[in-house]
RNA sequence: GGAGAGGUGGCCGAGUGGUUAAAGGCAGCAGACUGUAAAUCUGCCCGCGUAUGCGUACGCUGGUUCGAAUCCAGCCCUCUCCA
């Protein structure tokens, strides 16, 4: 029988979905490997309040590119391309079937779909573009839009997206929307098998809340005070990893711990939302309301091709 | 039983005669999203309607007034203090 040699499967969902115990179970299933499609469960410093898999998952399936970043370094979805791409093709080149597993929409989809070539900006005029943003931001709005007035289409107050079209423009001297209207540079040519865990809201909410009172008993506590004691500066990624802010603020003394809890897991909350969003109007990915559906149809699937 | 304070939209909470469907906050919902994405940002939020709009609303009932969440009376309820 003719063997498809490129699957890559992906299970993505907001967080507390349970994703991770079913990409586990596909690549027990599967005899495939599990890897991580989310921005912060790469950071090292943050392997509890990132609900990393758990060492038993672990071991049952090997996992990859999880927590292998230090904290004080600057992730990105091409980083996770680069990464990413020579991964898959090296279980293939072994058979295994490689399963993605993340709740970074982004991450997936420059995979996916492909990502515009857009060359390193330094970090500098990141830096020098946030400056000038805080100085004046209508200023700054301005200067942007006079090298590329396609840029019209962000929201005046996305200072993010401001800096980022002024820093593209700074560093290569062409405007960003140029480099966005050339074709994606797809990196990866596969079968995909995408996926999208979503269970009911009052349930995906409860648990959300649930989590990070796990949390802290597993030890959060002690995770932020060691990220905090290494002083880093606050606008790198891990520092807004959800819940460090509130737990930082416990330790401080600054908020009762029901308070810092209670926060944490609004916040928490809200981001599944934007999660759920994102894949329900970014992607026409298939959802699934329990991890027994979505594991099921997704291996049915996989193995009609084997 | 007496004295005082108060009852506003899911919650908190402004508002003391018109320009108030009622500030603001929270919660909720919806949306945007190409290298910081667990980020960054936007909209809706009494009901019906795409909307001009219509209907219903500030404990209850009645009254004053051209007009009341706002003033008056009675009633109900809550809280604090005194007994």
């Amino acid at each position: 029988m003719p063997v498809q040699e490129t699957p890559v499967l992906i299970v993505a969902g907001p967080t507390a979905s349970g994703k991770s115990t079913a990409a586990a179970m596909l690549g027990r299933m599967l005899g495939g490997e599990v890897i991580n499609a989310d921005s912060m469960q790469v950071y090292r410093d943050l392997r509890v309040l990132t609900a990393r898999p758990s060492a038993e998952e672990q071991v049952q399936v090997r996992h990859h590119l999880y927590g292998h970043v230090d904290g004080s370094e600057r992730y990105s979805v091409g980083r996770f391309v680069k990464e990413t791409v020579p991964l898959i093709k090296a279980l293939w080149a072994n058979g295994t079937v490689p399963i993605l597993c993340g709740g970074t929409g982004l991450y997936l989809q420059a995979l996916v779909d492909g990502l515009s070539h857009v060359p390193d900006v330094p970090e500098a005029f990141t830096a020098k573009g946030n400056a000038l943003w805080d100085e004046d931001p209508a200023a700054f709005r301005h200067a942007v839009l006079e090298h590329d007035p396609a840029m019209e289409r962000l929201e005046a107050a996305d200072r993010q997206r401001h800096v980022r079209a002024w820093g593209v423009m700074q560093a290569t001297g062409i405007p960003l929307s140029d480099w966005q209207q050339r074709p994606r540079e797809k990196l990866l040519r596969a079968d995909f098998y995408p996926s999208v865990l979503i269970p009911p809201r009052e349930e995906l909410y409860a648990s959300c809340d649930a989590r990070l009172e796990t949390m802290l008993n597993m030890g959060a506590e002690d995770e932020v005070r060691a990220l905090m004691a290494r002083k880093l500066p606050m606008d790198l990624p891990v520092m807004k990893a959800l819940g460090v802010a509130e737990i930082a603020a416990m330790i401080r003394g600054d908020m009762a711990r029901d308070e810092a809890l209670e926060q944490a897991a609004q916040e928490t909350r809200r981001f599944a939302k934007r999660q759920m969003t994102w894949f329900r109007n970014q992607t026409e990915w298939p959802t699934f309301a329990s991890a027994d559906h979505l594991v099921e149809s997704l291996a049915k699937k996989v193995m009609a091709t084997r």
